[in-house]
DNA sequence: GTCCACGAGTGTCACGCGTCAATAAGGGAC
DNA sequence: GTCCCTTATTGACGCGTGACACTCGTGGAC
């Protein structure tokens, strides 16, 4: 049933360690027509590798696992995931995905058992889960610390840096109440407070609201008129543009704002939502690229995410 | 650095295959005293069986494998994996999750190696992967055949019947004309055509559309005015709600729209998109039960999804 | 003729685990 | 004392692989 590296050593007339040298990349000692044979062979019988045994040799698999945090996995990230499993496959590593929000015993078991080429987590991953990682020798790739680029700081004052452009002096920022949709609230906030400090414009005031359109109503009384509004993503945006709709303010006269994500709902809306894309294309083999090669070199791994672009995308809303 | 199953028996005074033997069940042999110290030794030591170990003298590792098809990964699907993780971890089983988009050679490649326990996909596999997966004696879960229970026509089903019995009497179907964006679109399509039948009326007439404004303000002018739509999911009645609005058409007055799926987009809409939910909550556990049972018994594995209640959510615009 | 170098390929070990036949000790029946 | 049965435990094997030391035969140098 299973073709092992013994049946292809069998047909192609040679020892079973030949083949694995030969398939190792350990093959420059053998003559042509011997590595021929033996690729032949391999691919006639539809040779694969056991992950079992490979892993159980080299004390570690060639997985990699992704632990993807409890937001809305969007078309970017998807788009970014399905690019880096494909680049690491071309490099015979298989990238697997795992929830964050799995039970952490579960996780950290999963980790010890199955001992990955390398973890990788889209959010600084928690002590313990560190500890464990890193006790085992595995490889984590995860976002840099604070010194470092934080792409989400940079989203933050990407918007309020337009916001300003666009000639509004009283800048606001809007966010999830419910923390499970806030992942990197603290970060974006603080990007847009930056913006406003070297503007010479006072601290934004902080709003949080539950993504309902009655929410947003009565949050929006407590704003100003001309208050342009920062928001932690495009759904916190579509709420208070419904507000604004229920009370009669007209956008982007009253209240401007600017949405997070490039999400679908903000080209939908009407007017649609002024909002924030990354491009991801570019970073993506870069991503990749890092990541092989660090595995490859045993070198350090670069942190994560890499280097990526923040697009305006302009709607009617700023 | 690593404990195996050696270490264990040292510390506890035994051999490696007592060991084994009580940390796998065939412990009834054995006095209490000796499990006692095996398990005492194991969990001080913090050990953890080697998945290639094991997979390897049994054929199949303890991975299961979801294939998450090319779609918007929304709090349902996350809430539902994140259970049936919980639920097969506390059996043994590690749920990973690869997205089916990445392409089918390293897909087959991955499942071919690593051997896991079964592969569950949201959607019916390519025949290729099938043949791929059920020639190595890997179990599979996947959506039943037409035969079965048809979710995503019954989702067609219960629009179509909600927008009769509100009594609009002309109805017409709308679906994204990207076919990625499109994964259901037939079944659902069938499911509506199915109700108008049933109820007399003519068969729906299908709008296809990209999704930005601007061409679903073109669509509009196709459709007479009281028509009832509904549309394949929310994002598409939210494109559709804007046309309408653009036009001038009051909603649902002049066009009446039913999205679905209860995405925030629905909610945060002016009106409020009438849209159906389908809760998983109780079909969490019995998937997983289901799963689990099947595994273990060597049976037939239930089809996938499991039973699942469609919710309407009333909004205002039907 | 002996020795060495070299090309071509093989044998063997170790990885960590699960299984099962085999063993040793103990105890009771005759 | 011998036989046998039960209980408690172990040894050995094999899963599929990669690394490395090793063998074998050939041909050239001295």
């Amino acid at each position: 049933m299973t073709v092992t590296s013994a049946d292809v050593a069998r047909h192609a007339g040679v020892s079973r360690s030949t083949v694995s040298q030969i398939l190792n990349g350990h093959g420059h000692r053998f003559p042509a027509s011997t590595r021929g044979r033996v690729q032949a062979a391999a691919s006639e019988l539809g040779y694969q590798p056991s992950a079992a045994g490979r892993a159980l040799v080299r004390g570690a698999s060639d997985i990699v696992v992704a632990l993807i945090p409890d937001m809305t996995v969007g078309p970017t990230l998807q788009d970014f995931l399905n690019g880096l499993t494909d680049d690491l496959a071309r490099h015979g590593l298989t990238l697997l995905l795992r929830l964050a929000s799995a039970s952490p015993e579960s996780t950290e078991r999963m980790i010890t058992g199955l001992r990955p080429a390398a973890v990788m987590s889209l959010l600084p991953v928690p002590p313990r889960l560190r500890e464990c990682v890193e006790g085992l020798g595995v490889r984590l790739v995860e976002p840099g610390p604070a010194g470092d680029r934080d792409v989400n700081a940079e989203i933050g004052h990407a918007q309020a840096q337009h916001l300003i452009e666009r000639g509004y002096r009283r800048v606001a920022y809007a966010r999830p109440r419910d923390p499970r949709q806030d992942t990197f609230g603290d970060q974006r906030e603080q990007g847009v407070a930056r913006a406003c400090e070297r503007h010479g414009l006072p601290r934004p005031q902080v709003v949080r609201l539950a993504l309902n359109v009655a929410e947003a109503t009565a949050r929006l009384r407590g704003l100003q008129a001309g208050t342009a509004v920062a928001c932690y993503n495009d759904e916190v945006a579509a709420a208070l543009l419904g507000g604004c709709r229920e009370l009669g303010l007209r956008v982007p006269r009253d209240i401007a704002l600017a949405g997070t994500d490039d999400t679908p709902i903000a080209r939908l809306s009407v007017p649609a939502i002024t909002t924030f894309g990354y491009a991801l294309g570019p970073a993506i083999s870069e991503a990749s690229q890092e990541i092989i090669g660090a595995l490859s070199a045993g070198g350090h791994l670069p942190a994560f995410p890499p280097g990526l672009e923040i697009r305006l995308v302009q709607g009617g809303t700023t």
